[in-house]
RNA sequence: UGGACUAUGGUGUAAUGGUAGCACAACAGGUUUUGGUUCUGUUUGUCCAGGUUCGAAUCCUGGUAGUCCAACCA
């Protein structure tokens, strides 16, 4: 076996069913104790969170035992297919933290493919059927029904070879003709009734051109590309289950009789990942994009990676979650709730802590000198003892949360409320005076006396207080846009929510989503004032505001108009005691 | 009147015939210049019925429930 990284083996406390696999087949000296995965995403969308779970294992299971992941691009449907998204492709798996070996493309190989499925036609394995859709559709059989045969199944080799050309000159019109393997109609794994094997695409391959008419299906596709590859282990989500014979199948047929019987690739399943109130089919979220009803497929409320990105969270965190939650061949619903404890864990360790007011209130300490201004010192991070620290002006005219302050307040409320004394974060001690308010009975400013012993690190200052606040200088601050995000949709699993709605209503994806979004899963704050620190932050800084939450910059900020995003919020202990 | 797969606290996941453990969530308390973090404690579980065994979450049989399979998608 080769050597591994002990640490890691020893610090995890059970393999899971792959690393098992993987384990035996190693002590078993299977394809000469060689491991080689691939990760093959078609490059019809954006990659979503889980995907990253098969990225995680693909890649992980390749460097915890010495061998290569490779990123093949299954891309044998070119109506769906676009560079585009092969480019974002690849940029989210690098900002995951993950490097491939070889950059693969299944139409690397679609003459070899085409090579290989003449000689199926010469041996009797594969033949043309020039039926309609509709009718090799009725020949198929139900799950409960064997199918029937072709008319077309017992033609002439000579036929099917000449007409298979024909399929890729363009002389043949789409849906006229396919090539089908002839396996067994009655089998009860539908898959085997003669499955189609290529059909007719005149649609441009963003790759090939036009090079092509005819199109390799993929399940003839995937395996022999794994094969070519000499990929050892095909890993794969649950719904490919029932295509492993077919793999195997066509492995058996297309590799060469003496290649030993374990030197070949075996696709083993895992479950993907459901996420509660998240709905992850590139379907339905192509559905989103085009219809606006996000902005884009980096729309902090999507679940893609670059919508994750912009939202601010890390790729740690995302790794860790997907470690958290594991892989089993159960079907399982995660809680969102894990993922979110997952960036807070990481963010916590790693994000800048800054003041910032976001429904803001003016607060007057009446008895500051007018015009003076104290440099107080912050620290960077509580949790990093060598991330430094930063300066933030205090002065007489303060901004601070609404929230801060109630007239009448109950008895756990530790804020400003007159009569009660809070500390103001790295400042002083303040005893709450009053307020003003305006005709409607609206907070419009609020009054507190500091007491000048009990700054920041004077003796003074250690006085037992319930409450912190914090705050910004009216004149040393920058106004600031948060966006506030929240769950894109109401219902715990929209998928089944919204299948049962399609079929209740006879409606389309798109009205059943509309009637599941979540109409405040957007809140946009203009009036909010950060630190002046935060001038410089850019995009993918993690940041904290403290006693509120994550934060980072959105791409669409300036200096002159800051764009900050909520990633998520601090845990909030008070707003249960509240209710 | 098909086939394949799956079932462990609220959620996810360990235990590979030998003490049902961990994480998240929830709850209670200590610490805290973030009602954050952290620390301590608490509640909650082997789908059902049989069988094999000294011993079953684990093996067997039969139920029940769920997922997937009838695209010229991947």
């Amino acid at each position: 076996m080769t050597e591994m990284n002990t640490n890691e083996v020893s610090e995890k406390k059970s393999l899971n069913f792959i690393e098992q696999v993987v384990e035996k087949d190693l002590s078993e000296g299977k394809n000469g104790n060689r491991v080689q995965t691939r990760f093959p995403p078609e490059p019809n969308g954006y990659l979503h969170i889980g995907h990253a779970k098969a990225i995680c294992l693909d890649f992980g299971i390749a460097a915890r035992y010495g061998g290569v992941c490779n990123l093949r691009f299954d891309d044998t449907n070119p109506t769906k297919e676009d560079m585009e998204y092969v480019e974002a492709i690849k940029e989210d798996i690098q900002w995951l933290g993950f490097q491939w070996g070889n950059e693969y493309y299944a139409s690397d190989y679609f003459q070899q493919l085409w090579d290989f499925a003449i000689q199926l036609i010469k041996e009797g394995k594969a033949y043309i059927d020039e039926q309609s859709a509709e009718d090799i559709a009725a020949q198929k059989g139900t799950p409960t029904q064997p199918g029937t045969d072709s008319p077309y199944r017992n033609r002439p080799v000579e036929e099917s070879l000449a007409l298979f050309e024909k399929m890729n000159t363009g002389e043949i019109e789409e849906g006229k003709m396919v090539l089908r393997a002839k396996i067994d109609m009655a089998s009860p794994n539908m898959h085997f009734r003669d499955p189609i094997i290529y059909r007719v695409v005149k649609h441009p391959h963003h790759r090939t051109g036009e090079t092509w008419k005819a199109y390799p299906m993929y399940d003839f596709a995937h395996g022999q590309s794994d094969f070519f590859e000499g990929v050892t282990h095909s890993l794969c989500t649950l719904e490919f289950v029932p295509h492993r014979p077919l793999y195997d199948l066509f492995v058996d047929w297309v590799k060469n009789e003496e290649d030993l019987d374990d030197n070949r690739p075996r696709q083993y399943e895992f479950n993907k990942l459901n996420l509660n109130y998240t709905l992850m089919s590139k379907r339905n979220l192509l559905v989103l994009v085009k219809e606006g009803l996000v902005n884009g497929w980096d729309d902090p409320r999507m679940p893609t990676l670059c919508g994750f990105r912009r939202r601010g969270y890390s790729p740690e965190s995302i790794r860790n979650f997907v470690d958290k939650i594991g892989y089993t061949t159960y079907d399982a619903l995660n809680d969102f709730a894990l993922l979110e404890s997952a960036v807070r864990d990481d963010l916590n360790k790693r994000s800048t802590r800054v003041s910032a007011v976001i429904d803001p209130v003016k607060l007057v300490i009446t008895n500051y000198p007018e015009g003076q201004v104290e440099a107080m010192e912050a620290v960077n991070n509580p949790e990093d003892p060598n991330s430094g620290t930063h300066i933030i002006e205090f002065s007489r005219e303060l901004w601070m949360e609404r929230e801060d302050f109630m007239e009448n307040a109950p008895k756990k409320y530790f804020r400003m409320t007159p009569g009660q004394e809070v500390r103001l974060k790295n400042a002083y001690i303040v005893k709450c005076t009053g307020c003003d308010k305006d005709e409607n009975g609206n907070i419009t400013t609020v009054y507190a006396e500091y007491d000048p012993d009990t700054k920041t690190g004077m003796p003074g200052s250690s006085r037992k207080v319930k409450g912190t606040l914090h705050w910004v200088s009216c004149n040393h601050c920058l106004k600031a846009e948060v966006r506030l995000y929240d769950r894109l949709w109401k219902v715990e699993n929209p998928r089944d929510e919204m299948a049962a709605i399609r079929e209740a209503k006879n409606c389309d994806a798109l009205e059943a989503m509309k009637e599941m979004i979540n109409p405040d899963s957007l809140k946009v704050l203009t009036e909010c004032y950060v630190e002046k620190f935060l001038a410089d932050a850019k995009p993918l800084d993690y940041l904290q505001f403290q006693r509120i939450g994550y934060f980072n910059v959105d791409k669409d900020s300036t200096p002159d108009h800051l764009v900050f995003n909520r990633t998520v919020s601090l845990k909030d202990n008070w707003s249960k005691i509240n209710k």
